[in-house]
DNA sequence: AATCTAAATTCTGTATACAGAATACGTTGT
DNA sequence: ACAACGTATTCTGTATACAGAATTTAGATT
């Protein structure tokens, strides 16, 4: 132990993408905050080269902003943001809930049904922590079920940037009671292999959740 | 002169980015082509540094692809690919089609109407160029009449995406013919404000341009 | 005291240097 | 002739160096 952080395995350039990502996302790096490279590298013992490429692939995906020649800021979480990103990711969400319709075996309607059971156990339990795991696997379910990377990776890089935001603040009981009675329809939907409703209903879920959100932030 | 391609304005990085995705947009970087660092810098009259951080942006645009420690190559354009991108370009152009709706002006809509008129008479006159220029300006209408940044940022990356694979061949004359027929109905959806139908409208232009694409390349 | 200006410091953008991995090449043995 | 091996070269990933822009600090002026 050196009391750095130091780094390992792959390039150094991935592994600090992943670990600022994580720490912006979990409000490590406050909002709004100016980056100092300095600092930053001394941190993970690495020198300004890989920490810059890494800024730069944040700022692709939206939770950094890059101010030419005044340096690196971590993105606020505003209200219009989420306000833009959120009809994004109802809009592909939808359309990866439509996918997954077309292509959805009677094995997989089956694990979906039983992600469904412990999401509604978890919901009675109470047990926020494996609510949201289980929710996760959901979704995660159908985008692997919709079998398409590219929209796997977009969904994946709006996600960080709300996910920062639902990191602030906890469902209220009316919401999750909600979310729960959401998701009986979108399992529904699932089964009887309605693209149209899915992806409805999907929208709705998605829709919903910022409204909850904006209010819970006063935002 | 000499005989480099020497870069001046703003960071060598935003410039290089542009540049570079001019390139292989155009097909000057052929798909699937491995990207010599070197000669690139030479070419540019740059170093490595602003190099990669540009290559870096490009493979989060999916235009590049970045293997670890066996350097970069110019995406390919399969049909695998575009048949991911197109259904997620349909969805992202109808939701800006559905926001559009809801907050077009009147003038607005007369300007859709002269667009919409000189790009029939670009058609009439098999002025391809002129339809082009003009098709696009009326997709970035609805883009900034729907004021949503993130949105036409994501819509900005994945088009840069297809319009490689768009460079490659022209419409056919029934495609074309079609898609002026289409874009009456979208003029039309946007006049009567109608939200469903010009996202259905949309989306059905899009996937009939994969369709017409795909056909032509014989992928 | 407040404001303006100028020097000093910090920070960014870019170039270059260097070690180790990957690849190309040639040699040897069969 | 061909395969296997070992060497040489190239290339990638990372660190460091350096110039100029931006910011801060200190001092001068009103």
């Amino acid at each position: 132990m050196d009391g750095t952080d130091h780094i390992g395995r792959g390039t150094l350039h991935d592994e600090l993408v992943d670990r600022l990502r994580d720490m912006i996302v979990e409000g490590d790096l406050a909002p709004g905050s100016k980056v100092n490279e300095q600092s930053l590298c001394e941190r993970f013992a690495v020198s300004r080269t890989p920490l810059r490429e890494a800024l730069r692939s944040l700022a692709g995906e939206g939770l950094v902003v890059l101010r030419p020649r005044r340096g690196a800021a971590i993105a606020e979480v505003t209200r219009q943001d989420l306000e833009e990103a959120f009809p994004i990711l109802g809009a592909l969400e939808a359309l990866a809930g439509e996918l997954a319709c077309q292509k959805i075996t009677d094995a997989e309607i089956d694990r979906a049904r039983a992600l469904q059971a412990r999401l509604v156990a978890h919901h009675r339990a109470e047990d926020l922590q494996g609510y949201s795991a289980t929710n996760a696997e959901i979704h995660r379910l159908i985008m692997s079920v919709a079998n398409n990377p590219t929209l796997a990776r977009m969904l994946k890089s709006l996600d960080g940037r709300v996910r920062r935001a639902r990191y602030l603040v906890n469902m209220s009981g009316a919401r999750w009671a909600a979310a729960v009675a959401e998701h009986e329809e979108i399992l529904a939907a699932l089964e009887d292999r309605d693209s149209a409703r899915l992806g409805a209903v999907l929208k709705l879920h998605i829709a919903n959740k910022l409204a909850s959100l904006c209010e819970q932030l006063e935002i």
